[in-house]
DNA sequence: CGTTGAAGGGGGAATTGTCCCCGTGCAAAT
DNA sequence: ATTTGCACGGGGACAATTCCCCCTTCAACG
């Protein structure tokens, strides 16, 4: 199954949304060409409730020599702050923690403070984990289950690479674009066109914002009663998204809506 | 326990896969920072599919120095064969993985090797989890986001402790005894030896069979009239059971349960 | 011995959920 | 400009659900 290449494949696909704002630095790319020459240490803060997971990542960064972890936090409550002392180049989030919501607290990380980029390192891959992600302003996505190897790589790679990357762990990609297409490197350009959006494509792209919204709050536990007053509607509107959503997700009671919800990181068990 | 905020750590640096890397290299050589109470050094196996995970607890083992990682899997698949060949004090399990059903694994192993001794290490404490590890024979249960040290020394007190105990991690601890135990007629008993290690009482334990059987199938997604079908029963008394169950969880309609039957590990989201 | 209480089984009524249908506005395509 | 598509809002019919009620059995408790 492993390539002859010792190449480590994590696809870099440019993401249209973000436009390139160049550091100026001149035409030629000062970044890509210098593989084999080592550069200025890494800087990364972990954030991970497990604590035996961030002393893995320091055990490999240690043996790989060029990342060094500054600060590792078991939420993400006190990200911002950290961020702000400590001034990393990359934060490394888990999404599944105790705590504050993650991709909020990201959201407001990419506003405070641009030159930190954060990239997800998730036990799970969701398709609305993979969505928010990508929502936030993250520049990268990796399973817990992705080789060593490949998240220290990626990690380097979103330090060093054009902002607007969006990396991926092989698992994350061999996920999100199972339907149709092969990933080649002219398959990753044209998908990045595809959907319109550039973002890796799932199920839940197929929901509308509305659909979106109640199936969220379907996720919650709400009934049709409550989604129709919380969302300022008769619960017979609630009704008909919500049977558009079961026809668009082949879904058939709201039990699986939950369940569905669950799966894909809308809801929380 | 009860720090819930984060914690920052201003590191030095790790190198403990290197170390330990060399320190097994050397043979069964003691450790310099040995102990007065010189122990044989305790052999595990590590199985889980997040690697960085194994690579947190090699690191914590070299530090900790009592503790040698002989082997590690990605999945249940092959763990009969390695322990059988390996022939490890303690194996150290993963749940939620890729593979086979570890429990049913676990339940083999323990007849098949019944000296080795195991322990699970889950992301999650689930009440399923944590019943059906006791179920096969378990001799802890850890939480990842227990403390590292909690659990190296958890891993050496079960290999180093009498037949039958079942050690658990402060986390899995404090969740696992509800304050209002209201379970059965033998409860107060039960639950004043419990530390001891007795079976861990949860929610679930009080369902009764029946009920248990009847959330599973809701879990399922099955409707009520394919459920009273299943169990040879009418409709009518699956809702009996239904409510009956909605009662006891304090939960108040099907999708709530179907998200109760994920988090409790009866149903897989 | 009677009482209590928990478990299994079911009836009936009100609510909710499921699935048809129709109408409107809005944007892209013809 | 008209058609087409579709997200959105809602009506009505009918099945499923929730939540009352009742009965029976059986084991434990006073």
């Amino acid at each position: 199954m492993t390539e002859s290449s010792t190449m480590i494949e994590t696809i870099e696909t440019a993401i249209p949304r973000a436009i390139a704002r160049k550091k100026s630095s001149e035409g030629t790319a000062p970044l890509a060409t210098q593989r084999d020459v080592p550069r200025a240490t890494v800087r990364v803060v972990c954030v991970d409730d497990h604590s035996v997971l961030v002393e893995g990542l320091r055990a490999q960064f240690a043996v790989d020599g060029q990342i060094k972890c500054v600060a590792s936090l078991t939420s993400a409550e006190d990200l911002i702050d950290t961020v702000a002392s400590q001034r990393p180049d990359v934060a490394i989030l888990d999404i599944e923690m105790p705590g504050p919501d993650v991709f909020e607290v990201a959201d407001r990380l990419r506003h405070l403070h641009p030159e930190t980029r954060f990239i997800f390192l998730s036990a799970h891959i969701r398709d609305g984990f993979l969505a928010s992600a990508y929502r936030c302003g993250a520049s990268g996505y990796f399973a817990k289950g992705d080789d060593l190897e490949e998240i220290v790589d990626g990690i380097k790679r979103v330090a060093r690479c054009a902002e607007g990357t969006f990396v991926m762990g092989s698992k994350v990609r061999a996920r999100c674009q199972p339907p149709k297409g092969r990933i080649t490197r002219a398959g990753a350009l044209a998908a990045s066109k595809a959907p319109a959006g550039g973002p890796p494509k799932t199920l839940l792209d197929s929901l509308t914002q509305r659909e979106l919204e109640v199936l969220r709050l379907i996720g919650k536990g709400l009934s049709r009663g409550e989604i129709g007053e919380e969302l300022a509607r008769s619960p017979k509107t609630i009704d008909g998204h919500q049977e558009r959503i079961m026809k668009k997700l082949q879904v058939f009671t709201r039990a699986e809506l939950m369940r569905f919800a669950i799966r894909e990181g809308l809801a929380q068990a």
